[in-house]
DNA sequence: TGAAGGATTTGT
DNA sequence: CAAATCCTTCAC
């Protein structure tokens, strides 16, 4: 699936999704695991939301909410690859390099806190909303989660195989991936 | 009310 | 490997 994301003046810029991870209930690593508190309340909301948090002080890490109402889950969005430089985005790191990890992502399509609880939607103006996949199903590595202190067991980061925009290819620790499986 | 630390990135 | 940097969460 492709990423959207279209500014008030209509300026569009488009990213294929090539690396995700899951964060469900009942997951340490979940930033719904403990409760329910006003950082990730939106998501307990409605799925099809974004969730949007601050991480380090420095960066955004965009999440899509993906359970239904009451129940918290969501999939960050880890690393975007686009065809072309994106207005404005400085051109001296190589293309697949500019949205590889959630933060550079978060950087090029200038997403905040400000969008946290926005609806995926198309219509006019800010917006950011999700297109379905045209070319054949990639093949899609399953692995364990990057960057936790908790839950580093669960296998519930993907990418697509062999993609220069994957924000790292080994967990850390240098084992290999887990296994392969055909689409999503 | 305060302190610890984080689903990151970058440079040393 | 450590810094940058701010906001949320949890403990007292």
């Amino acid at each position: 699936m492709s990423l959207v994301r279209q500014w008030a003046d209509g300026t569009q810029v488009r990213g294929l999704i090539v690396e995700t991870e899951a964060y469900e209930p009942g997951d340490p690593a979940c930033h719904a695991y403990r409760r329910r508190t006003d950082r990730n309340a939106v998501m307990f909301g409605d799925p099809g939301h974004l969730y949007v948090y601050q991480i380090y002080g420095l960066y955004h890490c965009l999440n899509i909410v993906t359970h239904p109402t009451g129940v918290a889950g969501a999939v960050l969005l880890r690393a975007l690859s686009f065809s072309e430089y994106p207005p404005g985005i400085p051109t001296d790191k190589p293309l697949p390099r500019i949205a590889a990890g959630p933060g550079l992502l978060c950087q090029v399509l200038d997403i905040t806190r400000r969008h946290n609880g926005l609806p995926l939607n198309e219509h006019p103006g800010e917006a950011v909303w999700l297109e379905p996949r045209r070319d054949p199903p990639p093949r899609i590595v399953q692995t364990i989660r990057i960057g936790l202190t908790q839950g580093t067991d669960i296998p519930w980061r993907w990418y697509i195989a062999d993609h220069p925009a994957v924000s790292r290819l080994a967990p850390r620790g240098g084992k290999e991936a887990m296994g392969c499986i055909d689409d999503r």
